[in-house]
DNA sequence: CCGATAGGTGTACGCTTGTACACCTCACGG
DNA sequence: CCGTGAGGTGTACAAGCGTACACCTATCGG
């Protein structure tokens, strides 16, 4: 009894995963198909069946990815702030930064809420980015005031790749008014 | 040479429209199709074709009619109010009120901004409804507070849809929060 | 050096899709 | 009462889809 024949490619999985996360971001979900990822991740389209039950499994797997990336970048943000001040400023860049710049996470932000309906693991998966955003920014400022820069990250990041015209200045303004009140925890 | 055969039905289109609406909250655009559209607006297959150009000119108009009747609830409930106080209850309305009671306008408007991705006409739709909605707005606040209120809709909607811890009181705290530096202006 | 077997893939199947268009219906001018 | 043409539809087609699985490959214990 032969043992043999160990994987080729042993980060395959992980390859279709992100190449999954391109397609999406280029075609949509609607355009999302077996072959084309299995196009963009350069492997051959029967291992699309063999790694992963189907193709919702695929894009549920997609979106944890882009989760856990997008929030540990937040993260990184808003850890490395230290005063009050620094940490206003922490959420300014988050809203107006380099993670939106490309239009890529946003994109992918719409169809991982649009694909949230019809999919509870995912919502979870929402849910749980929302919460570890919120345990980032709760480090700095009270419960309350942190519900309110959360959402406020999605409306101004939304609203923003619509109407340039609201500069870094008015985001700063906002997240002003929106801090102003807040009862300062022990932070770090 | 004969006139004749007026339409059978001449609000057909109309109802294909809402149709397709109703196609896109229960399925997704990756599962709207003709055939599902026309047994939603119990219409035969051929007169998708016959009425519209192709799926893309009817999910257009159907995402133009929800910006439309969406855009005139927000300018309804925003003209009744005559204080600023009242203003400032129209937003907290807006927020939790029953536009997004039913998960129905929300799957719509993700739906809508996922679509709006590969359709420049609809992003001209989304802006000319932010627009509208900032004219509405306006009316009671200057516009630095316009726009925040306008991206607090966005983001405390999509958020409290999947964080319902998120009260009516923080809201109506938070709104007050991003009103309280506002300059008032001439108003009705 | 030779099975045996774990790992991986090419191909083919049944189905659904968007779309075009040949055809049908029937109100009306003559 | 007939012929005409505007209005509308059933059907068929090619393309592309997800998925399953028979088959190939290459390693290694013996």
């Amino acid at each position: 009894m032969a043992v043999a024949h160990r994987p080729k490619d042993p980060q395959r999985r992980e390859k279709i995963i992100a190449a999954t996360l391109d397609v999406i971001a280029e075609h949509g979900i609607s355009g999302t198909t077996h072959r084309r990822i299995a196009a963009a991740a350069e492997v051959p389209l029967g291992s699309m069946t063999y790694y992963f039950t189907g193709l919702e499994e695929l894009l549920t797997e997609a979106f944890m990815l882009l989760a856990t990336t997008t929030s540990a970048r937040y993260v990184e943000i808003l850890d490395a702030a230290t005063t009050r001040a620094e940490a206003r400023e922490a959420m300014v860049e988050i809203i107006t930064g380099d993670i939106w710049e490309t239009p890529r996470t946003l994109t992918l932000s719409y169809e991982l809420y649009a694909f949230s309906i019809k999919n509870e693991r995912v919502r979870e998966v929402i849910r749980h980015w929302m919460s570890q955003s919120r345990v980032a920014i709760g480090r700095h400022f009270d419960p309350m005031t942190t519900y309110a820069l959360d959402a406020a990250i999605e409306g101004l990041t939304i609203h923003r790749s619509f109407q340039p015209e609201i500069t870094l200045d008015m985001v700063r303004e906002i997240v002003d008014r929106l801090t102003r009140n807040d009862a300062p925890t022990a932070s770090l």
